[in-house]
DNA sequence: AATCTTTTCAACCGCAAGTAT
DNA sequence: GATACTTGCGGTTGAAAAGAT
């Protein structure tokens, strides 16, 4: 036996949200706060959408001080970093970027920093190689990106991301702030990280 | 100008953890 | 402790926009 759905799937409004929806949830939830039941918050707003869609709409959009597009070079050694560190917990990195969701994060690192960085790994492995064994290190370098989201994307990104600032780990503290746990416990993970058997721990234990 | 391909990003889905009863 | 329900998370999808041909 399943669980009961979160809401009624059949009366439940998907896709993209109007103007008119952002308008109305905004402003009861400014009034009045989500009052801690995202499932109860549609129907108390009249809107025709999952709690859980309201949640993320808010989030991710509505929420004051978002910050969207445009991530400076300093958020971007932030992400690689913490990617490097933590592996894929968007929320926790997100934490350490104000204004920035997790979803963003996520979106901005899968579209264009991930292809960034291994760009970059491309072509300098090009540019290191002598003749006769850049094919190799290219094919390398292709069969890798492949096996993205693994830890051996993670240690192809940590080797990278070395060779480009030799000062990441001091950098990473300045604009985390020195109670950032994760930069300290970076200190002692990133010795280990390198012979993981695993990837870092997730809640998930499903497969992909 | 039309068509095809690639990129971007908002939103959905399913699962696990947390909480209430 | 068992069950039901809600929340939070990360992976994935698909429509729209942008770029290439």
């Amino acid at each position: 036996m399943g669980r009961a759905p979160c809401c009624d799937k059949a009366n439940v409004k998907k896709g993209p949200w109007s103007p008119e929806e952002d308008a109305r949830l905004k402003a009861y939830i400014e009034e009045h706060g989500t009052g801690g039941n995202w499932i109860a918050l549609p129907q108390k707003i009249g809107l025709k959408r999952c709690g859980k869609s309201c949640r993320l709409r808010w989030l991710n959009y509505l929420r004051p001080n978002i910050k969207h597009g445009g991530f400076s070079e300093e958020e971007d050694n932030i992400i690689c970093n913490l990617y490097i560190s933590i592996g894929s917990r968007w929320s926790i990195i997100a934490a350490q970027l104000p204004g920035r969701t997790d979803n963003d994060i996520k979106n901005y690192w899968n579209t264009r920093l991930k292809k960034k960085l291994l760009g970059r790994r491309k072509q300098s492995n090009i540019n290191r190689s002598p003749s006769g064994q850049s094919e190799d290190h290219l094919k390398d370098a292709e069969d890798a990106h492949a096996l993205s989201s693994s830890a051996l994307e993670r240690l192809q990104l940590h080797m990278q991301l070395q060779s480009l600032q030799n000062h990441s780990l001091s950098t990473t503290l300045l604009h985390c702030g020195p109670s950032c746990i994760l930069c300290k416990k970076r200190m002692i993970r990133r010795s280990s990280i390198l012979c993981k058997p695993s990837d870092a721990p997730s809640r998930s234990s499903k497969p992909s």
